[in-house]
DNA sequence: ATATAATACATCGTATAACAAAGTATTATA
DNA sequence: TATAATACTTTGTTATACGATGTATTATAT
């Protein structure tokens, strides 16, 4: 089993490297929140959990990183779509 | 100048690395507080405030990380020399 | 002589961000 | 008919960097 210690070391990674990450993974494709769980998992080998990424994605939109747009669905809810703007992809190459 | 965005981007980006940091500077030789944030800022080009490195310290103290011994000065305060342990040595690794 | 800077430690309050928990709503599966 | 999966959201807690402030000693500048 993972110690505290690194648990929380891992918690504070992210803080730094999961806007990366999103801006990375938004750079390839628009993705709605819940699909991004997904990816980050997949790709990168991350766990996220809703109540960090909606949050982060509400920030990233406040910093003009990203835009979104609600697209309906044929059934089921209907999805918010997230696409990096200029000014995002200006910021992940560093 | 550097935007508020990028500032505080920084800010959380070390969250995850001076931990790493300050074990992987002290894997090399002892040394007390005040040397590290020169030897941070020299070696790794990272700005670290005393309000920052101090509980940092005590921190990776608590956790086993380190150990540390004063030693009187001939003139002047008495330091503080931080040295990693044999469970800080294993952290680094990765 | 006297103020300022540099050295060296420490603590308090604030802000940021991940996360557990809980909630709403729809559709698929057991 | 309940449970899981999909999809979004909010509230409260916790960890940590950092500004501000404080104490104390020594060196440098005015």
């Amino acid at each position: 089993m993972k110690s505290e210690f690194l648990k929380n070391w891992e918690t504070q990674m992210k803080k730094g490297l999961l806007p990366f990450f999103v801006l990375q993974s938004l750079s390839t494709k628009e993705q709605y929140g819940y699909e991004l769980i997904q990816e980050l998992k997949s790709s990168f080998g991350i766990d996220v959990t809703e109540s960090t990424i909606y949050p982060l994605l509400i920030r990233l939109m406040k910093e003009n990183m990203l835009s979104h747009n609600w697209v309906e669905q044929p059934s089921g809810i209907p999805r918010k779509y997230y696409s990096i703007s200029t000014e995002g992809k200006k910021h992940i190459k560093k």
